[in-house]
DNA sequence: CTGAAAGCGCTTACAG
DNA sequence: CTGAAAGCGCTTACAG
């Protein structure tokens, strides 16, 4: 009975949401007022301030978050655009990059997409939603694409890709580098015959990591005979690793473009192929994920260091959003080596 | 030089935003009919709607999601609050939420929080922002915020939670049921000393789990001798398996409340105990996390059918945002026994 | 400190 | 089919 509207017979299915208008009504202040109680810095007399706060508190209000976007031109949501993620990888950086934009306000708004294609599709929608920025995890942006988000001057960082131009935003491992140290290791520790078992074809960090990794057999001589591809996944290491060990020509030791499938090549070596590793075989990941620690696989792998890798984001994004007519910022990490025990250089 | 805006110094950092009104102008249309082009069902003479579109594609024009938000009662957006999320268990449920929302149209607002109390600090923010609705992972809803929320119309589900007065609509694993399972399973295999390694404390999951483990020990005379204290994380597990087996009276079997945890206990008795898992001891743990069935460790386990809650959860959803005034709408979800090589009885 | 008014970018009756 | 106008719930100069 109280609360009447003007609309008289409006068939809304959604309740009343409760606005500055109706609170300034009881109060006996103007709207303004009460939108100034709610915006801090602002000031209003102790005595309107405590009205409005009461009358706000018993009638539920809460402040419209998208009613105050439409003005202000910031939204204080940030565009997470996550590709293809089962990797154990993806939870942690999903959990660390949410937990760091809450933390300064921003809210996550997140895509799950299945690869570039799908991404450039849905990113539209990210921008529909004026988004103040956008991450992208693990996927390539078209020139295209960078082009038109320039233009509408939404930040964007890339997440563990980055562009040949260098016109984007991008935080990325040296993956190159990585491919190196996994050679080297490998070689130091005597092997000969060297496979490679390869991740998603086509994406950045497996053609840099591959690269890395033939560079330093070219400078010993070798070629990459061996080489196997994978998708990233537990089963295709699994897979690609059979393969591997079926040859009359076996390799020695094998570099897996990710910890997951360095496990599933663990597991087919020891429980199909009743190899010893590092014994009859070595095998180096990479990422270092939690699991690689566990005592059944106690995994030697090139370590990705995430934290720095996800605050750096934040940060080149922050930056961005600060200064959008700032240069493209493009940051690398280095990657690191964890010796554990399925190499044989390792302290015993 | 072209793009000149009324404003004449306005020193927005923000590049300007093509609107429909832009569009209209250079049309020679009003913007109602720029709008009607954008929303489908609406009728445009076939010239106009070309003569729009083609100007919109030159502007690099993009429907903003927030004003269209404002004024029609929904937004599209549904919060999604996930309570810790370092399981893998959480990976694919985020993903597979996001994933069936997208294809429904909309889009995921993330909060990670820490625990129920720091929930209840965020779920507001999800409020102002409107979403249209809410799913709770993992974590009570008090019935005081539960009342909130009621008041506001914003539905909200609770996934692997439930509340005892049935006012909220919920989609839980039997946990009960769960624990039953594996009680029976033990004792069918033939062991006596059954042991329970429990989940973070005051979940509803882990109540449920022992107390459906304790009442068929009950039945068989038995009393649950052997119980320590775990978190749902590996280490915890881990740390919790080796307080057991240091006993003299050694438990001869092992519920773990999750995968993780027997993943942590499976890892202790074979590396630190040299026990023959399952010849010495059987563990069985819950969920079928996808690492369950690696050879590693080729858990048996309790499966929680991650799909169908999945699927029933946003069930329960898409129906409360369609009736909002509905009942309260609770759903269980039966787990299944998984046998595979960490107890006796399966098929060798 | 405070109110009246304009405006953010849309949608949607209301007339024609 | 189409335009003028009101309104979604806020913020923010502009005056006082």
């Amino acid at each position: 009975m109280a609360d009447q509207n003007q609309l008289s017979a409006n068939k809304t299915k959604r309740k009343h949401r409760v606005s500055q208008k109706d609170i300034a009504r009881r109060a006996g202040v103007s709207q303004a007022t009460v939108s100034r109680v709610f915006s801090d810095g602002d000031s209003v007399s102790e005595q309107k301030r405590e009205r409005v706060l009461t009358i706000a508190e018993e009638l539920g209000y809460r402040p419209d978050a998208i009613a105050r976007s439409l003005v202000q031109r910031d939204t204080m949501i940030i565009g997470l655009v996550i590709v293809r993620f089962t990797n154990p990888f993806y939870a942690r950086m999903i959990k660390d990059f949410t937990r760091q934009l809450q933390n300064r306000g921003y809210s996550t708004l997140l895509f799950n997409v299945e690869d570039s294609q799908e991404m450039e599709e849905r990113l539209p929608t990210a921008l529909q939603y004026r988004v103040d920025g956008v991450i992208i995890t693990s996927a390539m942006l078209s020139s295209k694409m960078a082009a038109e988000y320039a233009k509408t001057g939404t930040p964007i960082v890339l997440f563990n890709r980055y562009t040949l131009e260098g016109n984007v935003n991008a935080v990325c491992c040296d993956n190159t580098e990585g491919g190196r140290l996994a050679a080297q290791t490998l070689l130091e520790d005597g092997h000969e015959r060297l496979a490679y078992i390869a991740g998603e074809q086509g994406s950045s960090t497996n053609r840099d990591r591959k690269q890395g990794f033939e560079e330093v057999l070219g400078q010993h001589g070798y070629l990459l005979q061996w080489c196997e591809q994978g998708d990233y996944s537990y089963e295709s290491g699994y897979a690609a690793a059979r393969r591997l060990l079926q040859n009359d020509q076996r390799p020695d030791a094998i570099f897996c473009a990710n910890d997951l499938m360095a496990m599933g090549a663990l597991d087919v070596a020891r429980h199909e192929f009743n190899l010893k590793v590092p014994g009859d075989l070595s095998i180096i990941g990479f990422d270092d994920i939690p699991m690689a620690q566990w005592p059944c696989y106690s995994l030697t792998t090139i370590r990705q260091p995430f934290k720095p890798m996800v605050d750096t984001t934040i940060e080149v994004l922050m930056n961005a959003i600060q200064s959008p007519d700032g240069e493209a910022d493009m940051r690398w990490v280095t990657p690191e080596l964890i010796r554990r025990r399925t190499t044989r250089g390792g302290k015993v």
